[in-house]
DNA sequence: AAATATATTTCAATATTTCTGAAATTATTG
DNA sequence: CAATAATTTCAGAAATATTGAAATATATTT
């Protein structure tokens, strides 16, 4: 059976024109370069040199040439495929994140991702958690990014980061002038403009405030315009806070129980691919400190 | 390093679906096979199957399925084509001879040789044996079958058959007449037609007879043609006189060291391709039985 | 053309890799 | 949960590949 690695020698020994040269270059002796030859040319019933020195090539030689450095590119090419794919380097990887975190968190965290591996194809969508969560359990996303939830079914789940609560209003309402951390009571006489977050609060007295509002939106733009607008104010992750109205004013929530559980999910049932760990692992080393340093940096000014 | 035959190995159990069945097909124990996937998934960092039962891939697996089919048909077809071409069952063979045994026996043994060699092509061109010599010597062909002759700087001939030569006459004429082989003193006065062989013939009595020629015909049915015209006799080996006119007959010559040699002609410089060689060997081996057998058959018409 | 230098092959010992058979372990099925 | 089937593990056996040294062959120089 004519091996690759006899393939390999033989280019070798042909392009160097040497046993010699060859040796050093592949790190083996010329005897044993010389015996894998002639093993070669025993299979093949003739000779590939037209003398013992290998400086030309017989007519068969020129053939074997040519078709073994074709073999072995394509070869080594597949070898590269499979290598780079199990290594989590190339391969398709389809997102789904909330937009909180894709619109502040993502792209840095995948361009530095790319960088590390040439040949992966991400698809990121956004959309809301329990979207996401559907993506994944339905095979139309590989990873996810969302808020901890209901309907956990075949979803693996971990908490990435834990992101506290602020109370969004104008800033020069009676609300922004209170010192320290907001209390449930302190809104009760507000109108409190409902969005996706507040759904899983469960807290009994912010149930009470909650079942009496009478305006839900779900598009962060469209919300903080209307607290711009003085239609009321919300609660919000601190993540969708970063980037508020000159005339608008976070304030942090006291109940410190309830805050958005950012969560890495991902299907139970069929093993992850090489890429959808490596993007996992990335996600899981990078994300809660970027989470912190965006959040904080943002408290500050 | 990974191994094509591990690749193999991998491909055959995951098509399988189990290693009992692969290690049937393989020849091989179970054990082996499943040491082979060991290793193969140790110099991947992950698993291929999904358990230790064969029946479902992993992500990875999948992959690797597809691209180890990839690579192992581009493998098996590459040493494929290096063996047939080894084996001279495929390559490129250009033929040079002279139009008598082109037209008489190359025909069908062209045919059987192309049946046991599929993938090989074959250029035939036919002309006089100085031209068929060239051809070899310059290189334009890589085999050539022509009478022995001077000028054989770098060739390498070898006699495939001896052609007896034969006198053309009108089967009326009184030469025809005669019974017995012809003696070069009865046709002392004939009109001797020249051609290309009898410049070969180099018999005292014969090249007083042809000093006395005016005619020269090269084509053979031009030749044949003048004969047949009453425009004199001539001489031809065996093979050229298979197919004479009605009223044409055909005389041994009684000069019998004077004979037509049929050689085989190759490169001495470059060693020959397989396909030369395995040429070679079938002419060699069929050529002077066809030859003989051909102006046999004839005679006795 | 002999002498010297260079390259390759050969050979037997050794190292490495692969395979096997039996026992142990792990899944699957009734 | 037992019974069966499939796979893994392990140590020894078999097959392959590699080495180092000597022999042989080929180029180069004088």
């Amino acid at each position: 059976m004519i091996k690759i690695e006899a393939l390999r020698v033989f280019v070798n020994v042909a392009e160097n024109g040497s046993l010699k040269e060859a040796a050093v270059q592949l790190g083996r002796t010329q005897s044993a370069l010389s015996m894998t030859l002639k093993q070669l040319e025993d299979e093949l019933g003739r000779a590939l040199f037209e003398t013992d020195r290998k400086r030309n090539l017989t007519n068969l030689g020129e053939y074997v040439l040519n078709i073994a450095l074709e073999m072995l590119h394509q070869h080594d090419q597949g070898l590269d495929r499979i290598e780079r794919y199990a290594k989590g380097k190339s391969g398709r990887l389809r997102m789904a994140s909330v937009p909180s975190v894709a619109a502040l968190l993502l792209p840095k965290l995948l361009r530095s991702f790319l960088l590390s591996s040439e040949g992966a194809d991400i698809d990121l969508v956004d959309t809301d958690s329990v979207s996401v969560r559907d993506a994944i359990v339905s095979g139309r996303a590989d990873i996810g990014i969302a808020s901890a939830g209901e309907g956990m079914e075949g979803l693996k789940s971990e908490v990435l980061f834990s992101d506290q609560l602020y109370v969004i209003c104008l800033r020069d309402s009676e609300l922004a002038s209170q010192s320290g951390m907001i209390e449930y009571n302190m809104i009760a006489t507000e109108a409190l403009i409902m969005n996706e977050t507040l759904i899983q609060l469960d807290h009994p007295e912010f149930l009470e405030i909650a079942s009496r509002s009478h305006l839900k939106v779900r598009n962060i733009l469209s919300l903080l315009a209307m607290v711009s607008a003085g239609a009321g104010i919300t609660i919000l992750p601190g993540l969708a806070k970063v980037s508020l109205d000159e005339n608008l004013i976070a304030l942090p929530l006291a109940d410190k129980n309830r805050v958005r559980q950012v969560c890495l999910l991902t299907s139970a049932q069929r093993t992850p691919s090489p890429l959808v760990d490596q993007m996992a692992n990335h996600l899981k080393t990078h994300l809660p400190n970027m989470a912190n340093e965006k959040v904080n940096l943002d408290i500050k000014i």
